[in-house]
RNA sequence: UGGGGUGUCGCCAAGUGGUAAGGCACGGGACUUUGACUCCCGCAUCCGCUGGUUCGAGUCCAGCCAUCCCAGCCA
């Protein structure tokens, strides 16, 4: 028991910058001195998560872990006028299906908006806020410039006066727009976000969750905070463009009377070439029909990415080791298909199907004879045992594994070539073929040796040619593939000066009718992932469920097999 | 322009003054009942640039250059 006495490699500790300073916060002396780390996900329900949420939802949840302590799951809605219930629900459930678990710590910060209000008062009391009406023009003319500090006639409005109008505007006496309640702070402060920024605007969009309840939202840089420090949260972590807002979150973090004082952390938001990121980009390809939905395989959705035939482990993995730091970074998407071959090569079952079929006629096997041979479902994982399949003399192979006149170093079929496998069945050795009138090869002739059964010639000679995959045609079933490839063309389709539809790829999806699959295959259950032999992996629509309707990743197919 | 960030191999990314980890990609080889996988080997005399401090700098200082974000009554 070699296994038992070896003492076990202490898992690597990855550490990042975030780490860094919450180490310094918790030790002695620093800012959350002895107290357990608490973290949260805050997403908006206005969209579905991306693989960009899966980063974030790594570090918010994988922070707290490390640290022993928890992280909430908030629905950060305080914009009624774009968020929706649709959502909340696929959020969650997008949640679980990586395996991220918030226990009963589930939150929305609408529930809060009683206790955002008596902040805003208490800014209002201290002087610290004031009703303004000037209109969103004139606002954006008197913010002043570098040398122009922000100029607003209602700054100086007694606080009782603004208390007054505060309570008005919530009753509903004034029109969306009209008036706005800003947080006194620095008029002529380089950082525009200092300049009285607006914490409070009349709305009377109609809320997923308050309904009519409220006709004032509060702001997220005035909102954030307060729902942080209500939880109990340590260490806010958000992406880069919330950096030149710390100031004012730190501002309200003081200024409110909170229970808690939450650090903010940013770091750099997940980039992947030949994709966006961006809600409003993926809802506009959604919106525009230029995919199916916010669950089309070829989007970068968590949704999309699990028709796709992605795992969650194969996600999380990705998101894991792709690092946290802050520089901005745009991560090649050849290593998430990279993850995800690495996961499904460990866990996926293998099975034979054959896109694009030729007939194979063994002229040396008796006709009307049939055999089942056991192959296994997968070589790194004997428990997940065996499987029938029949063979006869006719089957498919792959166009692509016979050629009538070779290319150097071509090692499958062709006449007078050599010795081929044929996937757990028998050694065979090409004859000839036959063509139709228009030149195209219509079935492969070959013989076979039987005296190779299960791909074990008797003599143990070695085989020179490759090892390649089929179908029996007597018992095969006729599927459909979708073949899926990335959306753009182009490497960076987010680029500040580009027009991102401009560079959608139009051989994104292609459809081929016509294959052949085993028959055990096409009746499996969606959705599941399997390795399709030397071509690739693919998995069942877990959407589309009929049998036989294939997704297959033709991106992330094994690598560099044979090119013609 | 003002404010806030960032610049280490094609792409991520360690590195916290002592002489450039790792992964992906790529190239070569071995092995192989998936031309896959696996396994070996190779892949930054150099860390945006220029000076300076130091016995010694990717790490400290100064200047410069590049690039990203903010300047919504979005988040």
């Amino acid at each position: 028991m070699a296994e038992e006495i070896m003492t076990p490699i202490p898992e690597e500790e990855s550490r990042n910058f975030i780490h860094q300073f919450i180490d310094e916060d918790i030790a002695e002396g620093g800012r959350f001195q002895g107290m357990a780390v608490h973290t949260r996900f805050p997403p908006e329900p206005n969209g579905y998560l991306h693989i960009g949420h899966c980063k974030a939802l790594c570090i918010d949840f994988g922070t707290a872990e490390k640290y022993g302590g928890l992280c909430n799951l908030r629905m950060d809605d305080t914009n009624p006028s774009k968020e929706d219930v649709e959502y909340v629900q696929a959020i969650q459930e997008d949640i679980h299906w990586l395996g991220f678990d918030w226990g009963d710590r589930f939150f929305y910060a609408s529930d809060y908006f009683e206790r955002m209000y008596q902040c805003a008062v208490t800014l209002i009391r201290k002087g610290l806020a004031y009703v303004c009406e000037l209109t969103p023009e004139q606002m954006r003319e008197m913010r002043g410039d570098v040398n122009a500090p922000a100029q607003c006639p209602y700054r100086n409005r007694p606080a009782e006066e603004s208390l007054d109008l505060f309570a008005r505007m919530r009753a509903g006496e004034f029109p969306d727009g009209s008036m706005t309640l800003r947080a006194k702070i620095d008029p002529s402060s380089g950082n525009f976000n200092m300049r009285d920024p607006v914490i409070y605007r009349i709305s009377r969009a109609h809320h997923h969750r308050q309904g009519d309840k409220w006709c004032i939202y509060p702001m997220y840089d005035f909102a954030h905070p307060i729902e942080d420090a209500l939880e109990g949260i340590t260490h806010s972590l958000c992406s880069l463009e919330f950096e030149a807002h710390r100031p004012l979150y730190d501002w309200v973090v003081e200024h409110c009377d909170l229970p808690a004082r939450p650090r903010q952390i940013e770091f750099a938001r997940l980039g992947i070439n030949y994709t966006v990121m961006s809600k409003r980009k993926l809802r506009t390809l959604v919106e525009e029909g230029r995919v199916s939905g916010w669950d089309d395989p070829r989007m970068p959705t968590l949704c999309g990415l699990r028709r796709r035939g992605y795992t969650p482990a194969s996600v999380r993995n990705f998101c894991e080791r792709i690092g946290v730091a802050k520089a901005s970074s745009t991560v090649e998407f050849a290593f998430l298909e990279h993850c995800l071959r690495e996961d499904l090569n460990e866990t996926a079952r293998r099975v034979m199907a054959v896109i694009r079929p030729v007939k194979l006629t063994i002229t040396n096997y008796p006709e009307g004879q049939s055999e089942t041979f056991q192959v296994e479902n997968n070589p790194n994982r004997p428990e997940d045992g065996v499987r029938a399949i029949t063979f006869s003399r006719e089957l498919y192979v792959e166009a692509e594994d016979f050629l009538e006149t070779p290319v150097p170093k071509y090692k499958r079929l062709y006449p007078g070539g050599p010795e081929c496998r044929l996937k757990g069945a028998y050694l065979i050795t090409c004859t000839g073929c036959k063509k139709d009138a228009a030149g195209n090869v219509t079935e492969i002739l070959a013989t076979y040796d039987p005296e190779s059964r299960g791909g074990n010639p008797a003599d143990g000679r070695k085989v020179k040619g490759a090892t390649i995959h089929w179908v029996d045609a007597a018992t095969a079933v006729d599927a459909e593939c979708r073949l899926y490839d990335n959306l753009f063309t182009d490497p960076a389709p987010d680029a500040a000066d580009k027009d991102f539809l401009e560079c959608l790829n139009p051989a994104s999806l292609e459809t081929v009718a016509g294959c052949k699959v085993e028959a055990g295959l096409a009746q499996a259950e969606a959705p599941a992932s399997f390795q399709f032999m030397r071509v690739g992996y693919f998995c069942l629509d877990s959407r589309d469920s009929r049998p036989g309707h294939l997704v297959f990743n033709r991106s992330v197919g094994l690598k560099d097999s044979f090119k013609l």
